[in-house]
DNA sequence: GCTATGCATTCATGTAGATTAACAAATTGA
DNA sequence: TCAATTTGTTAATCTACATGAATGCATAGC
């Protein structure tokens, strides 16, 4: 919980506020000017496209960070929403207080981490798109994340995946069959 | 250039390189010690997957950094081949030099900032292939990488978007009909 | 300069996954 | 508690894109 520790140090304005199930953060076309530390709970982002289909760009559960970076880096209205899958517990935060010249090296350092690390995931994940199927592109899932099956409608992880719910549901027939 | 003084100053061991045109500079399987910045020319990362295809993961122009961070972060075999499509003229630099303690508060500043911008590049490219036709992908990455046509070979680009050359080549077809 | 290899285009066919729809099971809400 | 909504499953059809193959051009190597 280090990420919280400097969060609650950076920003004197952060706070921690409790959102109920299904609770919109923020919606695409708003400013970007907070981001989510997620304490407890379960968050996700997500667009949704001309023909009103949601696309979930990612899950934070307790200890990650969720927030519009494409849109904060080029000062953009918000493309991503951002909303609650779980009753959570949430430090909003000032997106700038990662920008302000005072950081202690030691901070700073951590966040490269953070970020680099984040960049990892986002290779991988555009790697797989382009190169595996849907169905080796679930199980994968299952590996990088084992708990989300239990905690989120599988719809949302067909959405995820980039597949509609019906191809996830065959691909689950398949291989309960194989057994 | 900022990029490169900071690597300069941070890594004495730093040496700028000619390569020629089709020199691979990185192979899938070997150890991710370097990082790559371009002074001139161009450089790409792919991957080969089991049916020998290539995925084309990025492009490097002039004042790029690329580099396999999913396996730098993870200390695992590279996952990504890197390998010069001009001759170039590269800055070859060990990767931990940005964790090096006593980086100053600017330069870690600055690192922070670059890394935020390819993560929103990694997000809106994730958001495209997961919404988006092969035809808005191609459009799309006209208007982001304009140049780019004209110095690489379509197959690479088809690669780059997720498609067949075929494909592509039939997207580009139609279009040049509906003028 | 000529051959060989690589590249782009076009077409015929195949297929993974989308779409639409119908139904059963689970969850939600007054 | 019961109706209403959401969720997951299965199946029939459709479509964007892959695959494979043939052809004409350009490029590179000897």
């Amino acid at each position: 919980m280090d990420t919280l520790k400097e969060i609650l140090t950076l920003d004197s304005n952060a706070k921690t506020v409790h959102f109920k199930k299904g609770k919109i953060l923020q919606s695409a076309g708003a400013n970007t000017d907070v981001s989510f530390f997620v304490k407890e709970g379960l968050l996700r982002s997500y667009t949704i496209d001309e023909k009103g289909k949601e696309h979930i760009f990612m899950f934070a559960s307790k200890g990650w960070l969720i927030a519009d970076i494409e849109s904060q880096e080029f000062h953009q209205p918000a493309e991503l929403f951002i909303d609650c899958l779980e009753d959570s517990e949430v430090v909003v935060f000032d997106k700038r207080c990662f920008k302000i010249a005072n950081l202690t090296t030691d901070q700073l350092q951590r966040n490269t981490h953070l970020l680099s690390r984040r960049i990892a995931v986002l290779q991988r994940r555009v790697l797989m798109l382009m190169s595996a199927s849907a169905r080796e592109r679930y199980e994968q899932f299952l590996i990088s994340y084992p708990d989300l099956p239990n905690r989120v409608p599988q719809r949302m992880i067909a959405s995820y995946l980039g597949v509609t719910p019906q191809a996830l549901s065959t691909i689950r027939g398949i291989q309960a069959r194989k057994k």
